[in-house]
DNA sequence: TAGGCAGCAATTGTCAACAATTGGAATAGT
DNA sequence: ACTATTCCAATTGTTGACAATTGCTGCCTA
């Protein structure tokens, strides 16, 4: 299979880079694919045993993960995995459809031609993946992430893509890899982001806020409904 | 003068919690009025000295305080204090507009009809000051991060709270104690503050998001010449 | 048996010493 | 005088021991 160009985009457990760092790559990767699973209690004496070193690095670690909201820490109790509920997931879908929503009018206005090319080229390939069916859900949703962070990425907003790729993208990838099943209907998800791209092409700052909008608000219904049949 | 109900809105520097806890409160508000200077570098050993605490717990308040994003740190060279410069403003207006949208447009479905009344009540308050112009532009100040703070808690929206009050209200606060002049015409955002309320009374979810929106953009505005006059 | 109190084990918070890295000062070479 | 290099001091990263806090266990009592 074709290697697509997906450019380190901030994940990287690499063996450079200060202890606290590895280590917070390694938990961060942990909990996002269930090694760690939701609600489990995080002892850091274990877990400086587990990754083999002390405890100061590793209480780094902890408080950063406690910043992006992977893990909820209580001063003198401890610190357990997050457990993400209907609520919490709701709070992050509207934040992030406001955020990818201003994120997409910016783009409109900024993006150069050149890169607005590459996107196109970045939804070919898309549309290959799914059409071969071969593109397993696990490259389908690597590549829809790659797509919305390239939207955040060209509104040349700092704080929007640092909240966007730090935070918000990493509790969503932890949601669609807990909840089993996670394919909402590439081909439909394609055809908007088609339509996105077209409107910032034609630098339509409106419209392409609000089909983000209604992208993003669309997959939170089906993220919705898929909750809550799990769940019953 | 009579004292404003605030209700101690997450800035708290007590005797109480951790070394840490406290540690990151005081240098936080050192920072935001200015007693560490944008740009100054931060020695741990001698900050450590200087509140009387060893560097463990100093380390964990000046990461919390990077996450936050009033310092900036590099690995094995050091942290210094963030300068503010016109884009990141910019960005953060930007991240704030969309965000206290979203905010004014949940807050118009969601806020108890009790709560919109105590709002009315926090604006002729606000109304007063202004009148008697004897409520110093710092309580001016207050007065209008407290509205935006109620709007935002009326969302109901946790990671849009967490991420307002946590972080962008700090930015923001640094930001107009450091330019020194702040008081952006007052009776104007008054009138805009009882013109967003008014949306949300009727429950125009549109209007009440539209309005908070060309609020905080006209803000930006009157920053950003501000900030251009200043730097001239 | 239910409820509360005391003491204890487990866990987090803090500290001070040690190791590793960086940026710059002093030095040498052209 | 200017550039490159070597070394050193200052600073951050890491460690293991120690202190303080929590919440559980088991006993005591009504």
């Amino acid at each position: 299979m074709e290697k697509i160009q997906t450019p380190n985009q901030s994940d990287q457990l690499p063996e450079s880079g200060t202890l606290a760092s590895r280590t917070y790559e390694s938990i961060k990767a942990d909990i996002i694919d269930g090694t760690l699973p939701q609600g489990s209690k995080i002892v850091e004496s274990d877990l400086a045993l587990k990754y083999g070193i002390s405890r100061g690095p590793l209480r780094e670690a902890i408080h950063r993960l406690e910043q992006i909201k992977l893990v909820i820490r209580v001063p003198h109790a401890g610190s357990r995995v997050v457990t993400l509920n209907s609520k919490m997931m709701e709070d992050i879908y509207t934040a992030r459809e406001s955020l990818e929503g201003m994120a997409s009018r910016l783009a409109a206005r900024l993006m150069p031609d050149e890169d607005i090319k590459s996107l196109h080229r970045l939804l070919d390939q898309h549309e290959q993946n799914i059409n071969e069916a071969e593109g397993k859900v696990y490259f389908q949703h690597e590549g829809d992430i790659d797509f919305h962070f390239r939207i955040a990425a060209a509104s040349q907003n700092q704080w929007i893509l640092e909240n966007l790729n730090g935070e918000l993208y990493q509790l969503i990838r932890m949601g669609r890899h807990q909840s089993g099943r996670m394919p909402s209907r590439p081909a439909a998800a394609l055809a908007q982001h088609r339509q996105i791209v077209s409107a910032i092409e034609q630098r339509d700052e409106e419209l392409a806020e609000l089909l983000m909008r209604r992208h993003i608000s669309g997959a939170w219904k089906t993220v919705k409904s898929i909750l809550e049949e799990n769940h019953e």
